[in-house]
DNA sequence: GCTGGCACTCGCGTACACTGAGTGCCAGCA
DNA sequence: TGCTGGCACTCAGTGTACGCGAGTGCCAGC
C-alpha cells in the first residue's frame, strides 16, 4: 500500500518534527512547513486517514500525532539520502579516519565512540570472529617455574594468549625450544579453530608440552568472546523519561553477547535499520538500531551500529554509519 | 567530637534504616527499634541535637531526618564488621574464587561482574598498570608485506602488541629474523618503561627493523591504557531518580582514565570509604565508593572498587569488597 | 477538492482545602 | 536531672474543581 506524494509528504513533515521536538505534531505546524502547502483543515484530514491507516497514532484526543513503527519505517524506507546532510558529521569522520592508525582493537575502540558522539546515542562496533583466521605466530614464554604462556597472533592480527600450568602435568619446562619449534612448524598456517583438534608426533621432542600449548591457545581463542567496543551508553539515560526502560537498555547494552547476536540477526548484506519491535528484543521496544558491516575487499570483518530510541535522527544516524562503514572498510583494504 | 553512645545508636539506627527504606525516618520509627528503649520524644530531642551538630537533615519541616555526609562517615567509622553479615555474598565470592581459573583479564572480568551482582550496585575493577614489568618474550610477525606486528609478553604476563607499517621507511622484511634477535637479546629483562629510550647498535644487522619495532612496543605500551573493568553501570541507573544525575555518573563510569585516577587518589594502603563530596568529583556528589587494593606478597596489583549512592549499605559492600581483594591477593599469592 | 469556521475534547496548570506524618516545646513525673 | 505524654504547629502530598488552550472532526461554501 503506497501513499500518494502529498500524504507522504505530510508524514515525513510528522516524523523530521517529531524527531525534533519530541512532542506530538499538530495540524498547524505541519501546514506552515515549506514542503505542504494547504491549510491546516486539509492536513487534519489527511493526517486522520494517515492514522486509520496505521502510520500515526494520538496519545490523547487533544493533542497532535506521533509516528508508530509503521510511520518510521515508510519514512526511512522513503529516504533518498540527501536530507540534512551533516555535513559537519561527516567531516569529523574523515578526520578521524585520516589520523587514524596503529592498533586495530584501539581504533575500533575510537571509532565506537567517534559512532556515539556524532550520533549522540550509543554505539557499538563489533570485531572479527577470530576462529576465521590462520595462525601466524605461535610465542611460547615461561613466566615462572610452573606457569606458561601461549601467545598466538593470526593472519589478521588478532592475538590469543592463555596461561597454563605445568605443575599438575610433571612437563618440563626444559622442553620450551623445542616445543617452540614444534608448535611453530605445525600449526603456522592453519586456521585457528583447528588448532584444538591437531594431534602431535607423539615422539617428537617436546610434544607434550606443544599438545599443552595447543589446548591452551584453543581455550583461549574460545575464551576470548566477542570483541564488542560500546560507548555512550549514558545518552541512553538522556533518551528515555522512564529509569525502567533506561535500565533495561543499559543492562542489553552491558550484555555483550547478546549485542553481537543481535547484530548479527538484523545485518542483512548492507546497512540495515531495525526499528522497535523489529529488533526482536522486549527491552529494545522504544529503540532503533542501525547497522552496517565493515570489511576490506567484501570480506565481512564485523560490523558498526548505533541503539538509539525510535525517535532518532534516521537520516543523520544513517549517513554517519554508513560514512564511518565506508572509511572503516577502506582503511582495512589498504593493508 | 564524639558521641554519647545513645546518640550514636540513635544515629546508626537512622541510618541504617534510611539505607533500607530510602524515607526520611522519623522518631516513631527510631524507637520501636531495638538498639534504643525511650520514647520517641527522647528521641526527637536527640535528633534535634544530632541535627544542630551536622550528623543529620531534614528534607523539610515535617519530615523525618536523613544523614548528612557527616553522619554517613561517623556511621562508616563505627561500624565494627559484625553487622549484617551477608553470608550469601561471601558464600558466592568465595564459590567464584574456587573455580577461577584462566586468563588473569578475563578473571578480572569476572571480578567485576562479582562484585556488582552480590552488591548490586556497579563495581570496578583495575587492572595492573604495565609500564612496572619487566620485557619478558618480544616477537615479530610479518602480517603482510608492508605490515609488521610486534607482540612483547611482560613478566606480570601482560600482553603489548602493535603492528607497524615498513612500507615508508623502506625497511626489508627480510631482516626479520636478525630483528628477532637483536630484539629478545637486548630488551628481555629490561622493564618496559625502558623500551622507549634504548638504543641499539646501528651496526648489527637488523637494527633498523628492531628501533621500529621497539617504538612500536612502546607506542602499543602507552596506547593500551589503563585495564578497568567496569560491571553494572546499569544499575546507577536505578539508583537515582534525577536521570541528569544518572547520566552524570555513567558518563564518569565511561571516562577510564578518570576512574582509574579517581581510585587511585582515594586508595589509601588499605580499604578505603569515600562518601559524597570526598570523591572530590562533583558528579558524584550523591555517591560513594568503597575501594580496596589487592595485589600479591603486599605488591599493590590493582585495585577493586564499588561505586554506588550514598544511600548504600556500607555494611555489605565493605564486606563484599573486603572479601574479593582479599580472595583475589591470594589467588595471585599462589602463582 | 480545498478552506474557514465552529463546536467539542481533554491534557495541563493553578488554586485550594484536607490529611497526616512529623516536629518542637512544655509541664509533670520518677 | 532526665524522661515522657500531650499539644499546637508546619508543611509535603493528595484530591478536586476549574479555566485555558491546543488540537481535533465535521460541515457548509467557495
Amino acid at each position: 500500500m503506497s501513499l500518494d506524494d502529498r500524504k507522504s509528504a505530510i508524514l515525513r513533515a510528522v516524523v523530521m518534527e517529531y524527531v525534533q521536538t519530541a512532542q506530538p505534531v499538530g495540524s498547524k505546524r505541519i501546514a506552515t512547513r515549506s514542503e505542504v502547502s494547504v491549510s491546516p483543515a486539509t492536513v487534519r484530514s489527511e493526517l486522520a486517514d494517515l492514522e486509520t491507516e496505521g502510520y500515526l497514532e494520538q496519545p490523547h484526543t487533544s493533542a497532535g500525532r506521533i509516528p508508530t513503527e509503521k510511520g518510521y519505517r515508510f519514512y526511512v524506507d522513503s529516504m533518498t539520502g540527501d536530507e540534512a546532510i551533516d555535513t559537519s558529521g561527516v567531516a569529523r569522520v574523515s578526520q578521524f579516519f585520516a589520523a587514524a592508525h596503529g592498533e586495530l582493537e584501539q581504533m575500533l575502540r575510537e571509532t565506537s565512540h567517534l559512532l556515539s558522539t556524532i550520533t549522540g546515542t550509543a554505539a557499538v562496533v563489533t570485531g572479527e570472529s577470530a576462529p576465521a583466521a590462520t595462525v601466524r605466530s605461535v610465542q611460547l614464554v615461561d613466566l615462572s617455574a610452573t606457569v606458561m604462556m601461549v601467545v598466538a597472533v593470526t593472519s589478521a592480527g588478532a592475538v590469543v594468549k592463555r596461561t597454563f600450568e605445568l605443575a599438575p602435568t610433571g612437563v618440563e619446562g626444559s622442553d620450551l625450544p623445542s616445543a617452540q619449534k614444534v608448535l611453530t612448524d605445525e600449526l603456522v598456517g592453519r586456521p585457528l579453530a583447528e588448532v584444538a583438534r591437531h594431534t602431535f608426533d607423539a615422539a617428537a621432542p617436546g610434544s607434550t608440552l606443544a599438545v599443552l600449548a595447543a589446548a591452551a591457545i584453543a581455550e583461549g581463542a574460545d575464551a576470548e568472546g566477542p570483541q564488542v567496543y560500546v560507548d555512550g551508553a549514558s545518552r541512553i539515560a538522556h533518551a528515555f523519561d522512564a529509569r525502567e526502560t533506561v535500565e533495561e537498555v543499559l543492562t542489553l547494552l552491558e550484555r555483550q553477547v547478546l549485542i553481537v547476536g543481535l547484530i548479527r540477526e538484523i545485518l542483512d548484506g548492507g546497512l540495515t535499520v531495525a526499528i522497535g519491535s523489529e529488533t526482536g528484543l522486549k527491552p529494545l521496544a522504544e529503540c532503533s538500531l542501525v547497522v552496517a558491516p565493515y570489511g576490506a575487499d567484501g570480506e565481512p570483518a564485523g560490523a558498526i551500529a548505533v541503539l538509539g530510541p525510535t525517535r532518532m535522527d534516521y537520516a543523520g544516524t544513517v549517513s554517519a554509519v554508513s560514512e564511518v562503514s565506508n572509511r572503516l572498510s577502506r582503511l582495512l583494504g589498504e593493508d
